[in-house]
DNA sequence: GCCGTTTTCGGCCCGACTGTTTTCAGTCG
């Protein structure tokens, strides 16, 4: 996907541009980095920069201030700045063409276009191939090659992938390094560790006093096809898949800091370490050093565990999951952090299907599978027959022999597990509930939701969101913005609208689980806890393994900073059921 | 250029690894 000229990652890249002309022009170190940290913070937002920009709000953004600010507003209003025209017009403008391929940064792409004449990617590699890079001061043989690799390389690497994916590659390799002797702890790290819903690279901590051995074992794996780098304390290799996978070995004595470090967010950690120079401390991926005018003094003293590092800046543990610098620093230091849900909390789940409609199993396999990983209560939800194609008597017909088929199962499992009866009902492009009430009124509860013309406009796309909230037979409203990961972008609606309307008529919002759904996903669960919707965490289970992403769908809840009160699920069958409105 | 429960001036995160180097600059996370 391309961004947009107006995307937070569009102009992300503009404001790097401009640092990058700072660099090689040899402006201020420190204005150069404002720029980049400006780049920084518009990548990490969780709204529109151009948004922001219509509702005068571009210096909530932390990193930007008068001046940018001023000039994003140039940008919006006219598509250029003059300002950062005039300082791209310093250097050449091939550099902007080649920086940011993987080891060029500033320096490198202003010699390239400087000394090469390079205009494109294309010119570069056809420099390289001649091997005119390898002559340039400062470029080898080595670093032509590495140029080469990366431009071949930077199709189909670039994606991330989804997180349970990242999960189980990272499964995989922790077992091997817990085999070898002298491994005390393997840990993911980076936005594995932070449950991000993709993942980029995947990171791992590895706690031994052996570290070349593991680092020889890991570099050696099988499905290693190139070892991009290795040394004493860490190594980085590329899998079979193009996945880059980094492996980061420390002693126990200096773990903690490790896992601190290395989890991030790079935005928490420059935070954090603002906090701890205020302290008179220094602090790294070793320990936490003193810290007088401007240097650390001494050598650090190890960490060896993470809440042990919190506590010596006077902080609580803070849970990874919160670590994106949005707020979570100030919580902890006014001793205001969440007590966020946890997996063990939820107590059943009403998002499944069967093969009454798209499901893999009988209805009784998916009951019995529910109970056996120790849901008190799963509600059966398969798409409702459609009135269109069967008419309405024989759409009616359908929906009471379900029903009949559960009240059976219910007497079954009668003591063991609570079984709702339940509908995934569609909205269609009308803004009408694809059955009528006196069909939605014959199941306990129903799950509204969008899966067609994902294309509409803002608004009635809202009016759709806002006919499954109002509507007295509809209990929940399903993946609110339809996003599918790498796949679909969410559809443009007005949030504000729909949170009022959630807790107006005091539905919940849901937060599936499945994982290129991940929908709501956790920017907006916390706005929307913000302004007090409730959520319900599901797995919309289609088969039995799906089952197993629930812990995903409540890591979506803690990065959107909920705790217990504000998930429906945690309650037991029957305080659930009145929550949920659930007739019965 | 940004930012402020010790500051509206004077600070601004930190270290590993790599390649091309005889002591370091550039890049990355």
């Amino acid at each position: 996907m391309e961004p947009t000229r107006l995307s937070n990652a569009a102009v992300a890249r503009l404001l790097r541009e401009v640092a990058a002309a700072y660099e090689v022009r040899g402006e201020n170190r420190f204005k150069t980095r404002a720029y980049d940290i400006a780049a920084d913070s518009i990548e990490h937002a969780t709204s529109e920069v151009k948004d922001l920009w219509e509702e005068g709000r571009l210096n909530d953004l932390p990193g930007i201030g008068k001046s940018i600010s001023a000039h994003l507003d140039q940008y919006f209003r006219t598509g250029k700045v003059k300002h950062f025209e005039e300082v791209k017009k310093g250097v050449p403008l091939g550099m902007f063409a080649v920086f940011g391929l993987e080891g060029v940064g500033p320096k490198k792409a202003f010699q390239l276009a400087k000394e090469l004449g390079v205009e494109t990617v294309d010119d570069l590699y056809t420099a390289a191939r001649k091997g005119k890079v390898a002559e340039l001061p400062g470029f080898g043989r080595r670093s032509q090659e590495l140029i080469l690799k990366a431009i071949e390389g930077r199709k189909g690497t670039d994606g991330r992938i989804l997180l349970p994916v990242a999960f189980s590659i990272a499964e995989k390799i922790t077992e091997e390094i817990l085999r070898l002797p002298g491994v005390k702890r393997v840990d993911p790290l980076g936005s594995l560790r932070r449950m991000v819903s993709t993942v980029g690279d995947i990171d791992i901590g590895v706690a031994t006093e052996r570290s070349k051995d593991v680092v020889e074992v890991f570099t050696k794996l099988p499905d290693v096809t190139r070892i991009l780098g290795a040394g004493g304390a860490k190594a980085s290799v590329v899998l079979k898949t193009g996945r880059q996978v980094d492996i980061r070995v420390h002693d126990l004595q200096s773990y903690g800091a490790l896992l601190q470090y290395f989890t991030g967010s790079k935005q928490h950690n420059i935070h954090l370490r603002k906090v701890a120079n205020d302290k008179g401390l220094s602090l790294s991926e070793y320990g936490i050093a003193k810290y007088e005018k401007g240097h650390k003094v001494g050598v650090p003293l190890p960490v060896a565990t993470e809440e042990e590092f919190y506590h010596l800046l006077g902080l609580p543990w803070i849970p990874p999951e919160l670590r994106e610098d949005t707020g979570e620093i100030e919580a902890a230091q006014s001793g205001k952090l969440p007590h966020l849900v946890n997996f063990e909390d939820i107590q059943g789940e009403i998002h499944v299907h069967t093969l009454h409609s798209d499901g893999e199993e009988t209805t009784e396999d998916m009951v019995e599978e529910a109970l056996s990983l120790g849901r008190r209560y799963v509600g059966i939800s398969d798409h409702a027959p459609s009135v269109e194609t069967r008419g309405f008597a024989q759409a009616k017909a359908e929906i009471l022999k379900r029903k009949r088929e559960i009240e059976k199962l219910r007497k079954k499992f009668a003591g063991k597990i609570e079984i709702f009866f339940g509908a995934e009902v569609n909205v269609n492009a009308q803004a009408k509930m694809a059955l009528p009430n006196e069909l939605l009124a014959l199941y306990e509860y129903t799950i509204g939701s969008i899966h067609t013309s994902f294309d509409q406009s803002e608004e009635l796309i809202t009016k759709r969101l806002l006919e499954i909230l109002e509507n007295p037979y509809v209990n929940i409203l399903a993946h609110p913005t339809g996003r599918l990961l790498g796949e679909r972008e969410a559809y443009e609606l007005n949030w504000q609208k729909v949170f009022e309307a959630a807790v107006k008529h005091g539905k919940p919002l849901e937060i599936n689980s499945y994982p290129s759904r991940l929908d709501l996903p956790d920017g907006l669960v916390r706005e929307a806890k913000r302004i007090g919707v409730k959520f319900v965490i599901n797995t919309d289970a289609h088969r039995f393994e799906h089952y197993q992403n629930l812990r995903f769908g409540v890591s979506v809840a803690r990065r959107g900073w909920c705790e217990k009160s504000d998930i429906l699920n945690v309650a037991d069958a029957s305080g659930f059921a009145k929550l949920l409105n659930v007739r019965r």
